[in-house]
DNA sequence: TGCCAACCTGTGGATTTTCTGAGAATACTC
DNA sequence: GAGTATTCTCAGAAAATCCACAGGTTGGCA
């Protein structure tokens, strides 16, 4: 799935070193889901299924970072983290709730550079919010502004979720933004619409990948009303970002 | 989650040199709470449980600042505070007491340079006061100008709580001058609505994030009645304070 | 050329998100 | 203790977004 590409971007970024994740959830779908995902992106996972299991993990895992179900069969997510800081692990947090109310009982969670997501998630999101917490969490050191991505004359900034095309501010929706994120990481490789399904909508999504088609139609008339158009049908196969062949 | 922008900040200010803060609760979830926040925005903090810990830890950490709890198990705050003074120490004390009536009494025998707040508050207002006591003690000499924030032509002062667009006076209430203040810390990224919840209202709040629209509303109505409008809505993600995008 | 599958894109309704006004509750001020 | 300011909830309106669907178009291939 997701990309030489990917990770080369990753590895430049960390300079040779590679990140350690925990991914902590007990249901073995999910947290199989996000590892694949993550390690494909080229970090270093692990996984826990529940709360005593990650602090032992964490102890000589030494994560960056921890992907973190609050809700646990045993210890509650907010325990976990609170033991793994007091013995002194500084590592960022991403907290995963259910969409069920359980939402706003819970505050403060994005105190201290930490961030959380409700689920159901996109797996594009994912691997964004996690990026963007090891950047906040001194992990990764950035340059001012490693957080845009470009392509030609293309460009997306996380940071400001501004996405420019020849300099002119492009707006986008959020599923677009996704998208286009999406084929940037990939940029040059074709992408099918499953791959592109399964990464930029909710795990969830029960729709066909025709939705799929209909976005690319959307991004399409934002960015390549200018010329030359970037984003390329391999017919049989998927899109593909591609620049003008020069001939 | 406050950001490399302000971590920068405190830099500049510190000239290399990381403040020390004494972080003193008996109460583990806000302590940790606060300690979080300070060492997200770049304070080196240490934390005790109880009176004579605090003593204890103050004496080899020798901290620029402490915050204390007033209620502890067993010296009370200002006990604390006087042994401390009495053994020589500098220190700047920001108290933290229970609304209960006794602020009067806190408020009387805050002396000096000290400060005191009501619990609960919200961690904006905590850092904020916070380097306030930092700068009136001596432990960080300022320039004359840097309690102003800039943007654009938006100018927010934290000395005076003044706040002008296009040099005109602008009347803000006491929480919409905490998230005008927040997003100016960020401005120019994007900050989700949790975000600003988490930071800007009281730490308790059990309201959900609809009231952010509210006071965005609210402060769009007094600064961005100007033209251009700065304060700009990403949907699906937060609110951005932006300058006008260059044509 | 003619056929089929894959792809594109317009339409429209459902859904979600955001904005804002009105009013109740609370806190402050003189 | 009356009057004002502030906070917060709520709900309807407006806008943007999402998604299914369907007719049109294109490209490959017999």
């Amino acid at each position: 799935m997701t990309t030489l590409r990917e990770r080369e971007a990753v590895q430049d970024l960390n300079e040779v070193t590679t990140h350690r994740i925990l991914v902590v959830d007990d249901e073995t779908s999910i947290s199989d889901l996000i590892s694949t995902s993550l390690r494909f992106v080229g970090f270093d996972v692990r996984t826990a299924a529940n709360g005593a299991q990650a602090l032992q993990v964490a102890e000589d895992f030494q994560p960056h970072a921890i992907v973190l179900d609050v809700m646990l069969p045993d210890l509650d997510g907010f325990e976990v983290c609170r033991q793994l800081r007091s013995e002194g692990h500084n590592v960022g947090v991403l907290f995963l709730t259910a969409k069920d109310g359980m939402e706003d009982k819970v505050a403060g969670l994005t105190i201290g550079g930490d961030d959380y997501m409700t689920k159901p998630f996109s797996l594009e999101e994912l691997v964004a919010r996690l990026r963007a917490l090891l950047r906040r969490t001194g992990a990764i050191e950035t340059m001012p502004d490693d957080e845009k991505i470009r392509f030609a004359d293309l460009e997306l900034d996380e940071a400001t979720h501004e996405v420019r095309r020849a300099g002119q501010l492009i707006d986008l929706s959020p599923t677009e933004f996704l998208l286009l994120r999406y084929l940037l990481i990939n940029a040059d490789r074709v992408v099918s619409k499953a791959q592109i399904l399964d990464h930029v909508w909710q795990y969830d999504f029960r729709g066909d990948a025709g939705i799929v088609e209909t976005y690319v139609s959307y991004l399409r008339k934002k960015i390549d009303i200018f010329e030359p158009p970037l984003i390329h049908t391999v017919r049989g196969v998927g899109y593909r970002l591609r620049m003008p062949p020069k001939q």
